[in-house]
DNA sequence: GATGAATGAGAATTCATTCAT
DNA sequence: AATGAATGAATTCTCATTCAT
């Protein structure tokens, strides 16, 4: 039985954890942090979760259907361009909305994956797949650009994570504006120059 | 005066470092961990460098030259479109031959910058407003697309260091296949498209 | 809020404390002998107190009281010799009961008085000063023999303290004989002397 | 066979190390602090001395000539009170001339006398007690005020090293002024009186 | 004689975790 | 359900001493 206290705690747990781990990465964060931010105890935190580890992993856990939504929310069916503009738009407003998300997500790839390696095997890589497959058959359709499908989702990744994860970057050289101000309209070109089908570019020089 | 021994220690030291910090962030390293990588001992480390921080230091000081040299090396004079490209090759040469560089770069970043922000703010921040004036000026004279300068940058290191910054999870999703291979090829064509002027695109859908 | 097991840790630590700051001074101390001493795990005291540094501090903290409460005793209407008497009298007593303070206080002036300049320099030198002041008032009106305030006040000091901080030394040559059997009578008789006004001193020869 | 070199090494290793223990006291001194003072590499002290410990009990080996010399210096056939006010005047230019040795003896003390009991209990002692027998007779003549002998040297030692021992002390309370500007004519004053034989001290009140 | 290089044995401090209530 | 108290296992750093030249 859960009661309203314990899923309130368990959410503040994992709302100060997520400030700080997205923060510090898993080995500089600490568990006094974690309690001070989340306004309990050491011991209390331990109490509903069985060790920091367990914190890190239950948020991983949460993350991973945040992470994938976007992807699953991709129509077969639709427009091709649109498609994959609105996945963007969408990647786009997850840096907007969950930053901290972003940064713990980053966190953990750059140090190898460790604790996700195998949700990226599968169960990310099994939607990356079928993404690239229907890229794949758009692009022989001639409804898009032909451009090659991983790459194009890497891109779109790298692109809208950026303003999330670099984002102490970008203010310091945008002198403190918002980063992701004109980002949207900047991406939305890009994209679709990009993807364009029957398109000719001039040559250089 | 530097001896010969203390010019090799000092780079089996940094090139521990290196390859510890990169993986582990400042807080995750240790100096056991330093220390076995590079074959020496601990208080060994401390002869060379005062401390944990210091040795940190150093390594983002290295880094700090090889991480302006790209932009430096762009010729205001030179045809726009293909500075622009041969500065994004260079940026994605330095993820193929310096990718712990650059994730010990993104997890600075990551972090908020607390080491770097001064100079991000100065240094980086000075090459980065030329380097927009110059685009803005090309823009202009119509020999580029119309394009946000700050973001066309923000462009090219998202894609080109996203190759070593989530290498983890490019290869976990590619099967274990080069990162890199077809990425130069793709980023060709994504800003070739991006910043060919006068350039029509079909309307979506 | 303080608990019982709180104040009582925190006194043991501190009386551990000021036997072994007291016995090797602040660098020749270690926490580990503290540990020892207060029955206590080395983390726990780190639990109680910030730092060793904190220690000390809280140590040198509660001694400044106690050293100057003889002092601020002092009754500027009593009558001279007699005051000074009961401070003398009072101090020896402090080495009498408290030799271990003394101790502490001697290493911190012998180093140069790193932490305690502040308070000798400010509320220690104003009772000084103040007593000074008496000592000459109560010479020019001739209740009290002309004398040196300063050099008279160092005087009470050297002699009383002088038992507790070179007491290892009076037990050596005094075969383990109580250093301060004798003293008081001593040290009376040395300052009846001195401070009796009008006193005529048969030339020395 | 002991070449010039190393005789002045050896001095500015003794030279150095008394300014430092005498400042830090034994644990709390560094080779590396005595070494920097004395202008030499860290092994190289080693090579003039065994070890830490070893500079330190050369140290004390030359002070013990200097302590004793005052106590040889008595003439028992002299006249009392110019005999012992002449000691009380070689030991208060003792403390002017070398206080760094009267704090390096302090610290000694202070800590137990770790590394100077067997001194202190053989020649000290028997020094001490030959003027305390002499002190002894010459109140038994009438010469001296009857006096209690160990007492009246404690006195002594007390008075006269106060001024190097608690030097710092003494300079924050006098603003800075010397510690000894009239400390001899006080000392002088205090020994004549007490000293004096068949003198009346008016009653107290 | 002299010193750059190296290290083992501490020492202070941190921190996840456990205990007791 | 909660927390004050406590600690073992690191972790950074210091320092006397040794090694090699």
């Amino acid at each position: 039985m859960t009661t309203r206290i314990q899923k309130r705690n368990r959410k503040l747990i994992l709302d100060a954890a997520l400030e700080v781990f997205s923060a510090q990465g898993f080995r500089g964060a600490t568990l006094d942090q974690i309690a001070v931010e989340a306004g309990l105890s050491k011991p209390n935190l331990l109490y509903y979760f069985d060790s920091k580890e367990a914190i890190h992993k239950a948020l991983l856990g949460e993350l991973l259907t945040t992470w994938l939504d976007p992807l699953k929310a991709i129509d077969p069916s639709g427009d091709p361009r649109a498609e994959i503009m609105a996945y963007m738009r969408r990647k786009l407003q997850m840096s907007r909305e969950y930053p901290r998300e972003s940064r713990l997500f980053a966190n953990e790839i750059l140090q190898g994956a460790p604790r996700m390696s195998a949700f990226i095997a599968t169960e990310l890589k099994a939607l990356v797949d079928g993404f690239a497959a229907l890229i794949r058959r758009w692009s022989a359709e001639g409804r898009l650009a032909p451009v090659d499908p991983h790459h194009l989702i890497f891109s779109i990744w790298a692109l809208t994570q950026h303003y999330a994860d670099f984002d102490a970057q970008i203010r310091l050289i945008r002198d403190g504006a918002d980063p992701l101000e004109g980002a949207e309209a900047h991406l939305e070109m890009l994209f679709a120059r990009l993807l364009a089908p029957a398109q000719v570019t001039p040559p250089v020089g």
